[in-house]
Parts: structure tokens; C-alpha cells; sequence
DNA sequence: AAGGAAAGCGACCGATCGGTCGCTCGACAC
DNA sequence: GTGTCGAGCGACCGATCGGTCGCTTTCCTT
């Protein structure tokens, strides 16, 4: 029907097929995903899925590897512009709810839906998970301290205790806005921000 | 091999299939569930499963049904004692946290895990689950909005702020605790709720 | 003692699962 | 122009899926 036309309709073939995966994974789970379905999806056949990703571990971790990367581009453009510390921070929170609120269409957040599904099933897929997560805070973490160093939060600020607090609070959004349509959540989250880093509500 | 013995003993072979499979749902899905693998586990035939639930669907309704009586229970009982008020929301706090400590070797938090599986899906399991989180959410409310008649919490107290808090404070506590395996997590988890609370740590 | 209700079983259904294999045929290097 | 590479296809594999059906066996009512 189709045969392949150029290298470069190849990669774009595979991202295509991640890009999918990454909104079945989000809307319905990364175990619900399927050769066959996906070949479906994308008009193509199983076999032609199938010459990309051999194995479905291997689909899911691409999957997760693209939503990382996804992720880590629009939080970057969101802070474009914003100085490190206290305003990088608020602007990485408040950019993180803004794409839990955009996202809602698709299904969320990709990494709330995953972490759960995969929590407590041990392999690679939990690994790379657990990694991609564990990156994100990082990051957080880092820029919470910047903004202490900076003077700009109190010196007994407790970084490890306001990432956790965040993490939360970024799950409880994606599931008032998911399971209860509710739209008071985002206001409530950004509140909940500026009172998690003792700050002033804008 | 093992054909009915009384109704006393039907009863207890639905309360085993529904149990294992709050279990399963809990552990990897409510989706993953199936009735071959179930019957396997409680050594049965598939088909003496489905006698008991029609379809997927009501099996996977029953378990959510079953969940949220267990845990209406479990609380019921940490409660158990302490006033109406301040202490009962304490109480409710922390036997919140800690029943997610403890379910931790059975996947965590049913709820967590089930909601994220199905707040892309409509449909009446979707419903069932979103029912029970607001049940539980309203009790909470309903225990903060008594502080706060008690004076106990200040009349300024946004009360759907708190509760709102408060639910993405455990979805955290059980990340934390499944993918990482935090031990400093439940510390985090009531120091969370203490400040959310305004109340000072114990 | 007789008969109905129902739990549990095993065989079976079409569909789908993850995955393999052999083929075609266009893109590209030479 | 020729030959290699590889994306995509279609047929096929055994296993499992959700679910149906007919049967046996026991409990329970009458």
C-alpha cells in the first residue's frame, strides 16, 4: 500500500507512534496499550508497529522517554524569561499546573497516570518511571534552594519538605480536574502554591 | 471437584473473588483484572467466577463497592475515642496516612490507583470511584467545618481548600512510598497536614 | 421423599493479545 | 544501473481475553 518513501518518513513514523502511545498511556494506561490497537490508530499495519518497537516494553519506555523530554521542553519555555530563584520557582509551579490544565483534554497528567499504574509492579518500565520523577524534583529542588540562597525564601526552609508538598498537590489538581471537572482546582492549587512557600498570594 | 456446599459458602467464595480482586485492582488495575487469572488464584474455574459476577464491569464495580466499605471501616475504627472536631480530624489525618503506610505491601492506596486508571475513561466505574472520593471528602469537610464551629480552627478556615489539600497530600505520601520507597514520607505527610491545618506539630 | 435453585465445572466461542516470519518494493550508496 | 537496506505488509502462531452453554452436585424447601 504504502512502502517506505525516505528515511526520513521512517523517524517520522516512530515518533508518531510514541506520540500516540504517550496519549493512550496517559488516557488509559501504558499496560492498555497495543500493537494492534495503535496500527489501528495510525492506519497502519501491526507488523509495521512492530518493525519500530520490538517488544511492548520497549513502546512503553520510548513512551515514557518522549512524555520526559515533552515535559521538560514546555516547562522550559514556560520559565523562558524568568530569573533563577523565587520568580523561576513560582513560574515553574505555576507553569506545571497550567500544563496539568491544558493536558486535561488528553487525559492529564501523563506521569500522575503512569507512577500509579506501575507503582507497584517491579521492572524497567517502574524504574524509568520512578526516574523521570525523581529528575523533575531534582530540578524543583534545586530551584527552591536557589531562591533560599538568594534570600528570597527563609533560611529554615525545608526544600525536601516543599517538593513533597508540591508533588501532591500537582496530584490532587489533575484528579479534581479529571474525576470532578472541578474548576475552583486550579485557583485552589495556585493558592495552595504561595502557601506551601510562605509567599504572598499575587 | 468442589460443587456447593451452602449459602453461607457462596457468599464467602463472592467476599474471596471480590477481595483478591481489590487486591489485583489495587496492585496493577482494575482493567488487568481478568476472570481466568482470578479464578487461578483462588483455585477455582473461570466460569465459577462468572457465576457469581456477570461481566467485567460488575466485578470491577463490586470491588470499588467493597473498597470503600473496607476503608469506611478501617477509619471508622482509628477514630474510634477521640472528639468530634479538631481531634477527630487529627485522628482521621493521620489514620489516613497511616492506612496508606500500611496497605503499602498491597499496592497502597486503592483509590489513588483506581482513580488515576479511570479518570479518562467515562463510564459507571469512573462514577463509582469519583462517588466514594467525594463521600470521603465531604466527611473530611464536614469534620473541618465542626473545628471550626468548636473554634477550635479559625473562622477564616477555607474549609474546600483544606479538604482539597489534604487529598493531593496522600496521592503524594503514596508516590513517594511505592516509587521511592521514602521512609521520611509519613513524617512529611503530617507535618503536611499540621500545616495545612495551621495546628502545631505534636 | 421429591423437586427446584443455584454453585461450580469444563468445553467452547470469536476476538484480541504479544510476537514471528517471509515477502515486496521504494530509497539510497556505489 | 545495480545491489543493498529496511519500512511496511499480511499470514500466522499459541495464549488469553470476556463471555455462553449445558451439565453435575449439593443444599434447601416443601
Amino acid at each position: 500500500m504504502s512502502p517506505r518513501r525516505s528515511v526520513a518518513d521512517a523517524l517520522e513514523t516512530r515518533r508518531r507512534i510514541v506520540e500516540r502511545s504517550v496519549d493512550v498511556g496517559t488516557l488509559e494506561g501504558l499496560e492498555i496499550l497495543s500493537f494492534g490497537r495503535l496500527a489501528d490508530d495510525l492506519g497502519m499495519s501491526k507488523s509495521g508497529v512492530l518493525r519500530h518497537f520490538d517488544t511492548k516494553e520497549a513502546l512503553q519506555l520510548a513512551a515514557i522517554e518522549a512524555a520526559t523530554g515533552a515535559f521538560a521542553e514546555r516547562m522550559a519555555a514556560r520559565v523562558r524569561g524568568s530569573e533563577r530563584g523565587l520568580e523561576r520557582l513560582l513560574a515553574l509551579c505555576d507553569g506545571w499546573i497550567e500544563d496539568v490544565i491544558e493536558r486535561q483534554p488528553a487525559g492529564g497528567c501523563f506521569f500522575t497516570a503512569v507512577s500509579t499504574e506501575f507503582d507497584g509492579r517491579p521492572g524497567p518500565v517502574r524504574d524509568a518511571i520512578a526516574a523521570a520523577l525523581r529528575t523533575w524534583q531534582d530540578a524543583l529542588a534545586a530551584e527552591v534552594r536557589r531562591a533560599v540562597a538568594l534570600g528570597q525564601l527563609p533560611e529554615s526552609t525545608d526544600v525536601a519538605q516543599v517538593v513533597f508538598e508540591l508533588g501532591g498537590l500537582v496530584m490532587g489538581l489533575n484528579q479534581r480536574l479529571l474525576l470532578r471537572g472541578d474548576r475552583r482546582a486550579p485557583t485552589r492549587a495556585r493558592r495552595a502554591v504561595r502557601r506551601i512557600l510562605g509567599v504572598a498570594a499575587a
